[in-house]
RNA sequence: GCCGGAGUGGCGGAAUCGGCAGACGCGCGGGAUUCAAAAUCCCGUGAUGGCAACAUCGUGUGGGUUCGAGUCCCACCUCCGGCACCA
């Protein structure tokens, strides 16, 4: 009888559950699928960046393994794949530095982390495994950008309808188009404002081709637009917000990074606001999340009002959520971007106006957001009317107010606005209070609810009563009306960069821009010696992708007209391919569409993906620009729920302790000695500092995986990660707490199998006592995996095993129940005991065992009997004994007896099962 | 500044609906086994006082509600995460 040899027995394993496909999961349609219930369990796919996988990835990845073996045991088809999301700047940026192709470095970084992930067992179906590069994939994800480029989004509806209704809309009459290029309504009684502002309008028929074509491309889902960007010439690429670091510089490589404005590809996110704002209400996520979530989309209600400028003859439009503050605006800003700001500025202010406006210009976001201390900005020499009162109120141009949010022009109050206030303190402008607080409270710079004050008939109205009847009164009198704003931006969709999917349409100068027919995908990237962008010191200097080198690429024909046309030349981000893959996942071999919708409709119902795990760091992001994908094609009838993650969960990040010397260096592991007054360094004996901190190298405190398996077994690993705390929270590494669950491991082996030195426990009855246990535990083990409490679930096994030994043996099929609530924890134990006890089979598809409540009843009860809320002493009572029986009993104590000796018993308080508690004066 | 989350032994953590605080594991102390060590096994382990039985204190701080508070309420402190002039 051997020991327990996880090396071989993992390794055996491995190769048994690929040999016989064990965990590959058939589609409905398929010849050997079963039909039941399904779950489908998915983790975020990684990056597969160079550095290989960190401890971080395993946990959630365990977490979802252990939900999938358990689901398949309960006898559910469980869908549980695993890919790779492998577009993206860091392999680019690898593969420019070290002059190999990106494909290259992308396919061995991912034989790495497979291989790693690979090592721990996990019941992938690797038979569906995609990377977002394969050209099989993003085919697909190019269809659906042409979904996006082809549709509009419909406010009728409320929802995104394909390019063609609207064409023929504005053909038959149905919408007309208003002199700003929108598209508005054409009703029976006249025309209504249908998207935008009517102010004059045209028949489709009036416009030239070419006009038409500006008309539709500006109401498509994917569009173009000249947009302010984070600007990197010395990557030569724009780059999201969040490659941004906070001073300003690129993440990768930190280079300086300008805001500049770029025609870029943008994505219409901003019309599903509400739609994505709503959906959150019915899904089962973290309530954090949906408020991130809510955050970032930022509705919230207003007015917009009119002020009109008389000295140029023009209006104002600002937005506004407190209308109910209007009396008390005494001046007005407009963002130094404001299309307005040059016309109204007079002569005698053009100068300074100019200076400021320039040198906000030079800023980027970053630097303009960073100054929050110090309020500046210059007078316009102009002034506004007030609707409500007739006052000329002077206007400003100050950075405080941004272009892109709102109207980029704001009205002043500064009694009721921290930043109006900061303002007005720093330029002596008038503060007006028009709202009182409740008792005892400044006004100045008050800014919650109150009662209004200085606003003629509106006094003494509540805010929120003031805020409708003003509104009322603002449309009445045509000088405003309600509004909704977000903060919510429509998401910048292109990169200049080579390693991303292309865009498949090009752009032809009789035609426009034309999309590519279906069967023209995938089209995939130009093969190319000098991939890396045209890159430069010059914060001015055009882009020049990487595309545009590769002229055979470039040039082609147009599918429309057949004339010389040029493809586009940046390529989509990195967050595209993550948007859509769970849909693949379903169908990941179909060549005939993105999914079946028989498979679609199978594994996605009734809500979407039954459980999605992955980390916080995708709060917004990537979890909202998926549920935007989603949501168009669920307009556009290609898939079949409205949401497409019904249960999130966030695993917490694992972190590890750092140590450093009196200087602040870091010490690595290997020359850190505990001792009992502390830590030290081993060689100098210096007292070091411990902390816990995010694994980084410079901080040498990383742990690799790899080097953990090797020393004590992926099944040792995964009890190790799932044991050391909730799911959900932060928590630090320990390698030294890793011998413990590994001592479990190997004391579950001599339990049944036993070794050299000692037999096994096990016997052909097992004990009455442990039979209790045993059912418990199934109990237990079963409930803390759907609501994924794993440590205390492997605590609870802890526990029995310690009983079972306790109890000197174990009946055989005590021992196969046991080895089957321990399987999905650490699975190849479990199946190698499992053969050990007699079986051919995998457990993999094994029923979950049942438990009896009845044997979890216990006969008699132990209560704790408290006097005056102190524990005084223990009685063992039969389980149903009532409530006198209790307390006869804990009267009867010696301790208790004592207690209560001389005193008068007032209450007496008996919890069922729980204790008994004796008032006493 | 605003919005979340969390503070429990030497350490990671457990504690159902307000009901025996510290499950389980690590570490530590003692013992068994061993020529010895590793491994393994057994016992102990919140603090203070006491030979002991036992007593007192104890879940970030200060108040409160309750027969009873880690758990509920109020105020505050610290740490972690997110947002950040969003009108």
């Amino acid at each position: 009888m051997a020991g327990y040899d996880f090396a071989a027995i993992e390794r055996k394993w491995q190769q048994r559950w690929d040999d016989d496909g064990t965990f590959a999961q058939p589609n409905p349609g398929d010849d050997s699928f079963a039909d039941k219930p399904k779950c489908y369990v998915l983790d975020m796919f990684p990056y597969p960046s160079g550095a290989g996988l960190h401890v971080g990835h395993p946990e959630g990845y365990t977490a979802t393994d252990i939900v999938a073996r358990f689901m398949r045991m309960r006898g559910v088809n469980v869908l549980h794949p695993m890919g790779y999301d492998a577009f993206g700047l860091p392999a680019e940026q690898y593969a420019v530095e070290h002059g190999v192709h990106p494909r290259e470095t992308t396919q061995s970084n991912i034989d790495t982390i497979e291989r790693q992930i690979r090592l721990f067992g996990f019941s992938y179906d690797w038979s569906r495994r995609i990377a977002t590069t394969d050209p099989d994939y993003f085919k697909w994800t190019q269809w659906i950008f042409l979904q996006l480029f082809n549709s509009w989004y419909d406010p009728a509806a409320g929802a995104a309808r394909p390019i063609e209704d609207l064409i023929r809309g504005l053909s038959a009459g149905e919408y007309v188009v208003g002199v700003g290029g929108d598209v508005v309504y054409n009703t029976a009684d006249g025309l209504a404002p249908y998207l935008g502002d009517m102010l004059g309008t045209s028949k489709w028929h009036e416009l030239t081709g070419e006009q038409q074509r500006a008309v539709i491309d500006n109401q498509r889902l994917a569009y173009q637009a000249e947009v302010p960007v984070n600007w990197c010439p010395k990557l030569g690429t724009v780059l999201a917000n969040e490659e941004v670091t906070n001073e300003g510089r690129s993440e990768r490589g930190n280079w300086p990074v300008y805001r500049r404005n770029l025609r870029q590809w943008m994505l219409r996110i901003t019309c599903y606001a509400d739609r994505l704002l709503n959906g959150l209400d019915g899904l089962d996520w973290p309530e954090s999340i949906k408020i991130m979530q809510r955050n970032w989309i930022g509705r919230s209600e207003g007015a917009n009002v009119i002020f009109e400028l008389p000295d140029c003859d023009e209006q104002l439009e600002v937005y506004t959520t407190r209308p109910d503050t209007l009396f008390g605006a005494t001046y007005m800003v407009l963002a130094p971007e404001h299309p307005l700001v040059e016309e109204i500025t007079t002569d005698a202010r053009r100068s300074e106006v100019k200076a400021y406006v320039d040198a906000a210009a030079g800023k980027s976001e970053l630097e303009r957001t960073a100054e929050t201390k110090e309020k500046t900005g210059v007078f316009t020499g102009s002034y506004a009317v007030n609707p409500v009162n007739d006052e000329r109120i002077p206007i400003w141009v100050a950075d405080y107010v941004m272009m892109g949010y709102g109207t980029g022009a704001i009205m002043a109050v500064p009694a009721h606005d921290t930043r109006d206030f900061e303002f007005a303190q720093t330029f002596d402008l008038p503060i007006v209070q028009v709202v009182a607080p409740p008792e005892g409270e400044d006004w100045r710079g008050y800014t919650g609810d109150g009662v209004a004050v200085n606003s003629g008939e509106f006094d003494g109205l509540p805010t929120a009563e003031f805020k409708r009847k003003i509104i009322d009164w603002l449309e009445a009198n045509d000088r405003g009306r309600r509004a909704v704003n977000y903060k919510l931006r429509d998401w910048l969709f292109s990169r200049q960069r080579y390693w991303g999917e292309p865009f498949p349409l090009v752009h032809c100068p009789d035609c426009g821009t034309v999309p590519l027919p279906e069967d023209a995908l995938p089209l995939t990237l130009p093969e190319m010696d000098d991939f890396s962008p045209q890159t430069s010191d010059d914060p001015d200097a055009p882009p020049q992708p990487p595309l545009g080198k590769a002229t055979d690429w470039v040039n082609t024909t147009c599918p429309a007209c057949g004339g010389a046309a040029v493809r586009e030349l940046n390529t989509m981000p990195q967050w595209a391919g993550s948007c859509w893959y769970y849909l693949r996942f379903c169908d990941p071999r179909n060549d005939e569409r993105f999914c079946d919708p028989t498979a679609e409709r199978y594994w996605m119902s009734p809500g979407g993906i039954d459980l999605y795990v992955g980390g916080a760091e995708h709060a917004v992001l990537h979890l909202l620009y998926a549920r935007f994908w989603h949501k168009v094609l669920y307009d556009l009838g290609h898939v079949s729920t409205p949401e497409p993650f019904a249960k999130l969960y966030n695993q917490g990040m694992i972190r590890s302790f750092a140590y450093r010397d009196a200087r602040g260096m870091p010490v690595s592991y290997e020359d850190v000695e505990q001792r009992d007054d502390g830590v030290c360094h081993r060689q100098t004996g210096e007292t070091l500092t411990e902390s816990v901190e995010k694994m980084s190298k410079s901080l040498k405190n990383v742990v690799n995986p790899d080097d953990v398996i090797a020393e004590y077994g992926a099944d040792t690993f995964r009890l190790y990660e799932m044991f050391m705390g909730p799911l959900e929270a932060s928590k630090p590494w320990n390698t030294q707490d890793v011998p413990g669950v590994h001592r479990f491991c190997h004391r579950v082996w001599r339990l049944i199998v036993g070794n050299e030195e000692t037999p096994p426990l096990l016997g052909d009855r097992g004990d009455e006592e442990l039979e209790r246990a045993l059912h418990k535990l199934i109990r237990k083990v079963g409930e803390d995996i759907q609501a994924m409490k794993f440590n205390t679930a492997i605590a609870a096994m802890m526990e029995f095993v310690n009983a079972a030994f306790k109890a000197g043996a174990i009946g055989r099929d005590q021992a196969e129940r046991f080895v089957l609530v321990l399987a999905p924890f650490a699975p190849h134990l479990g199946e190698e005991l499992w053969e050990r006890l007699g079986h051919g089979e995998s457990l993999a598809y094994e029923p979950w065992p049942d438990y009896d409540e009845a044997m979890i009843a216990a006969e008699t009860v132990e209560l704790a009997v408290q006097v005056n809320g102190k524990v005084r002493g223990r009685v063992a009572v039969d389980a149903d004994a009532d409530e006198e029986a209790v307390i006869a009993a804990a009267l009867a104590d010696d301790k208790v007896a004592t207690a209560v000796e001389g005193k008068t018993i007032v209450k007496k308080i008996v919890v069922p099962g729980r204790l008994v508690n004796l008032v006493v004066t």
